[in-house]
DNA sequence: TGCATGTGACATTCAACCGTGTCACGATTT
DNA sequence: AAATCGTGACACGGTTGAATGTCACATGCA
C-alpha cells in the first residue's frame, strides 16, 4: 500500500554526518517532507503543489524527496495515514480516560476529533485534498473512514445492545454517522471556523444521542 | 460565478447550418460537452481528464470547448451546478407530490436523491471530484450543499416547530444530516450498490426520524 | 455559380513539471 | 593529507497539456 522507500540503504548505514547516522538523517528528512506536505497540501492544495515546492518548503533538494517517496501521491498517502493514525490513537486514549458513560465517552471522542480539525491544514488534507486523487488513494480513504465507522458501530452496539439491527443497516447508519461528523467539519472549515469547538461538538453529539435514543426506543423494524 | 461564455455572438446569429441557427448549435454543443464531462469526470476522474479527452468524447474539437467554457474547471462547475439543480427541482416536486405527512415527505425526498445517485458517474462527480479542486469550486460546493442543508432545516422546523434551537446549531446539525446522507451514498456506491435502494432510503430515514424525535422530546439545551 | 461563413482535423506555441544527472564543496574516515 | 562519501545548487531532456492558429472542405446565401 505505502510507497515509501525504506529499501536498499547503500553500504555504510552507521557512518555519521553532522552528528547523525544515516537512518537518523533519513528519518529527519522524511519528517521534514511530511511537515512540508502538511503545509503545502493543506494551504495551496495537493494539485497546486509540485515536488519542487515541497522540497523548497522542506529545505531539501529533489534527490531527498525521491529518497523517501516514489512520487507526490505516495507522500500524500503517507501524510494522510499518519494524521489518521494519530487521530485514532488519541481518540482511543481519550475514550479510555473518560468516565464509563456513553455520553461522556462520545463527547471525549468528538472533542478530540474536532480539536484535531482545528488545524485547517489537517482538516483540508484529510477531508478535501484526499478525495478524487486516484483509485489507490480512494481505497486508502475508504479504509480509514471504514475504521472509524466500525468504531462507531461498536460503541453503538455497546450502548444499545438491545436494539439489534440487520448488519446491512448497521453498516449504512454507521457510515452515515461518520459522514455527519465529517460534513460538520467541512462546514465548519469553509465557514472560517465561525462556530466554537464546543458548539460543534454539541451539534455532533446531538446526532449521536438521537440515533442511540431512537434505537433504544423503537423495535427492530426490518431487514 | 459561472465562467460560461454566453458572450459576443459574431454578427449573424440567425444564419442556419444543417437546419439549426447559431444559438441552437451552440446550445447543442454545450450540452454534448456536459454529457462528455459527466462521462469522463465520472469515470476517469476530473484530474485524469484533459480538455482533449472531453472534446474527443463529445465528438467536437477544442475550439468548441473554448466557445462554451473558459477552462476545464468551469465545465466541472457547470456540470455540478446542473446536476445539483436538477436534483433539487426533482426533490421539491416529489415532496409536493407526496402526502402531507413528515415521514412520507422525507421518504419521497430521499428516494429521489438515491435514485439520482444510482448513476455512479453522477455520484462520483457530485461527491468526490468536486472536492479539493480550487477555492472557487469549494465555494460552489459549499453553496450547493448549504442549499440542501437549508431545505432539511426547513423541513425539520416544519415537523418539529416546538423544538426551537439556536440557529448556529440548526445549521451544523443540518450540515451533519446532509453529510450522513452523502456518506451513505458513497458507501453504497463503493460497495457496488450491494444494498437495495429501499434499504438505503430506510437507513437514511432512520437518522432523520431519530433527530426529529430527539428534538421533539428533549428540551432546548443550549447556546 | 460565386462568396462568406461554419466546421473538422491537425499543427504550433508556450509553460509546467517530473525525474535524473552533473559538479563543486563540506564532512568524515584512515 | 588523501581518499571517500554526503550534500546543495542547478542544469538537462522528456513529457504532457492548455490555448491558439492554419488550412482544406462543407454548407448556406445572393
Amino acid at each position: 500500500m505505502s510507497d515509501d522507500r525504506i529499501t536498499a540503504p547503500p553500504p555504510n548505514r552507521r557512518r555519521t554526518y553532522r552528528g547523525e547516522c544515516l537512518v537518523a538523517r533519513r528519518a529527519e528528512r522524511r519528517s521534514k517532507l511530511l511537515d512540508a506536505a502538511l503545509e503545502c497540501f493543506g494551504t495551496a492544495g495537493y494539485h497546486a503543489t509540485s515536488v519542487r515546492g515541497i522540497c523548497q518548503a522542506a529545505g531539501l533538494t529533489e534527490r531527498y524527496f525521491y529518497e523517501s517517496f516514489e512520487h507526490s501521491e505516495a507522500l500524500l498517502e503517507a501524510l494522510y495515514v499518519k494524521l489518521s493514525d494519530d487521530l485514532e490513537t488519541r481518540i482511543l486514549s481519550a475514550v479510555e480516560g473518560a468516565s464509563p458513560d456513553p455520553v461522556a465517552m462520545s463527547h471525549a471522542a468528538l472533542d478530540v476529533y474536532y480539536r484535531h480539525c482545528e488545524d485547517e491544514r489537517v482538516a483540508r488534507v484529510t477531508h478535501f485534498e484526499i478525495l478524487g486523487v486516484s483509485p489507490a488513494i480512494d481505497h486508502c480513504y475508504r479504509t480509514c473512514t471504514g475504521r472509524f465507522a466500525q468504531l462507531i458501530a461498536r460503541v453503538m452496539h455497546a450502548i444499545a445492545p438491545a436494539a439489534q439491527r440487520p448488519p446491512q443497516q448497521m453498516e449504512l447508519v454507521s457510515a452515515g454517522m461518520v459522514g455527519a461528523v465529517v460534513q460538520i467539519t467541512m462546514h465548519w472549515v469553509l465557514s472560517g471556523y465561525r462556530a466554537s469547538r464546543s458548539e460543534v461538538v454539541e451539534s455532533a453529539q446531538l446526532l449521536f444521542s438521537a440515533v442511540v435514543g431512537h434505537w433504544q426506543r423503537s423495535p427492530n423494524t426490518g431487514t
